[in-house]
RNA sequence: GCAGCAGUAGCUCAGUUGGUUAGAGCACUAGUUUGUGGAACUAGGGGUCGGUGGUUCGAAUCCACCCUGCUGUACCA
């Protein structure tokens, strides 16, 4: 607690970025083993790319000449400017592009990493996150598409999510393509306002799609939403088309079909998802999860997808001259740590050292003695750092949880024993050095 | 960006007809126990009441602007 108030740096976080404790990424880990368990098991190979791409890399449409740091964070190195990445794929057309006649046709890979978006956020949306990325790029085979969503569905029940709690559903950019081409609305800015109604189906329902179709609409807040202002009979087709709830267009029947021999059903045809606006060209998935998300008030958040994907076969090409059809998929791995820590009581299986106190700087030699026995065990341990008086390293030694601490005085060591303390019951026990590492391993055992 | 709500100790919050040195619980520190954690008791530290300006003899309290947070909405390549 200091007085000096003036020219201290703040301790606050930029908005958007957060620290991450522990309890939280341990659970991210166990998340990225099965990731990487069922990468392998799959076929796909790892990769890593920079955070740092030149900006006209990383997107067409941005970042902006005039507004560089639209949705992206960026700096001027010398004359070029360098964006954080936004998302894992424009880096990954990236390296296709560049290594193309070296890599294999088609490249499975996957990615772990972080990613930045200078946008405002939202209830477990940040802007700094981890996705997890797998695509397949150089094929036109729909069955890399129905293949990511098995993947994906068999990464989440690895992670303890039941059918029940999760759906993916799935849908074709096609299917809105020809309702447009049918209804002869071909203004551009018309569509995109459509289609980004249509996303909101499952937070607005149809009548608050429909608003948005049509005039407008206003918020809860009381704030007015302008709509795309579509005529009253098309609005109705749209609603009809929509909902019929069949998939019709050839790519989505096949998908369908392969998802049939892979004996996978826990997806939903949902022609009302859209995603990303300007990339997708065909199927497109969205990762649901199926239970109410709460934030740290109790209170029920709009959670959201936790990942989604779908076919972009042109992606690549904006690179150069080179064709290569592609589909992939992505988690945001934070958000769904996030929603399964709510899910599951998560065991951390990380042991907490057992503490050894120190009565006696001079005895630190049979300290580190005890210390290496265990270590070489495999038993966390450590003696007390610093120097404190027995009631302090005791305290210690709760507040981190150890399961036990070990007290080796003078007393014990003139009869050529230690004290074992187990932290949760309470008991001691007088026992020879020998036996130090089975009574641990049968306290540690007993607590799990 | 737009809208609504909110900002008092590390945390959760109390504190209006504006009035002496601004409160509680939890947490923290020390002690009761100089070789023993979790409970109890005692004592203590910690706040320019989000910031700036204004009204007033006097502002945590009223007004204006700003900042920050939450929620919704927009955007999310």
């Amino acid at each position: 607690m200091t007085k000096e108030k003036k020219n201290k740096p703040s301790k606050d976080l930029p908005l958007g970025f957060v620290d991450r404790q522990e309890k939280e990424l341990l659970v991210r880990d166990f998340i990225i083993s099965n990731i990487k368990e069922v990468m392998i098991k799959y076929g796909f190979q790892y990769l890593e790319t920079p955070s740092f791409e030149y900006s006209d890399s990383i997107g067409k449409f941005l970042p902006d000449k005039e507004r560089p740091d639209e949705g992206v964070f960026s700096f001027k190195d010398e004359n070029k400017w360098l964006s954080l990445r936004y998302d894992l794929t424009a880096p990954l057309a990236r390296y296709v592009a560049k290594n193309y006649l070296e890599i294999p046709k088609p490249f499975k890979r996957y990615q772990l990493g972080t990613v930045w978006r200078n946008e405002k956020p939202g209830p477990g949306r940040f802007r700094e996150f981890l996705q997890f990325d797998a695509d397949y790029v150089g094929t036109k085979s729909l069955q890399a598409d129905a293949e990511l969503c098995v993947m994906i569905s068999e990464i989440l029940e690895k992670c303890g999510l039941m059918k029940s709690e999760y759906t993916i559903k799935i849908s074709s950019r096609k299917i809105t393509e020809e309702l447009f081409k049918k209804l002869n609305i071909s203004d551009s800015q018309q569509k995109l306002t459509a289609l980004r109604a249509l996303d909101k189906i499952d937070r607005l329902g149809w009548d608050g799609v429909k608003e948005l179709l049509g005039k407008g609409r206003k918020d809860k807040s009381g704030d007015f939403t302008k709509g795309a202002n579509l005529k009253l009979e098309d609005i109705k087709t749209i609603e009809e088309t929509l909902k019929k709830n069949s998939p019709e267009t050839e790519d989505l029947v096949e998908i369908l079909k392969t998802f049939k021999d892979y004996n996978f059903n826990n997806f939903e045809f949902d022609p009302t998802i859209i995603r990303g606006l300007e990339y997708y060209t065909g199927a497109i998935f969205e990762v649901n999860l199926k239970f109410d998300v709460t934030n740290n008030k109790g209170q029920v958040i709009q959670f959201g997808s936790i990942g989604g994907g779908g076919r972009y076969d042109n992606l690549v090409n904006n690179f150069g001259n080179y064709d290569a059809p592609a589909t992939g998929i992505s988690i945001g791995l934070d958000r769904l740590v996030y929603a399964l820590m709510q899910k599951k009581e998560f065991k951390v299986k990380q042991s907490k050292p057992v503490v050894i106190c120190v009565f006696d700087k001079n005895l630190m030699k049979d300290y580190i003695n005890v210390q290496t026995i265990l270590r070489k065990a495999g038993v966390s341990t450590e003696i007390y750092p610093g120097e404190s008086k027995l009631k302090k390293q005791m305290e210690y030694a709760d507040k981190i949880k150890s399961p036990a601490v070990i007290l080796y005085g003078e007393n014990e060591m003139k009869s050529g024993k230690l004290i074992l303390r187990n932290l949760s019951s309470g008991e001691e026990k007088l026992i020879e050095i020998r036996e130090i590492v089975n009574e641990i391993k049968k306290i540690i055992r007993s607590n799990n």
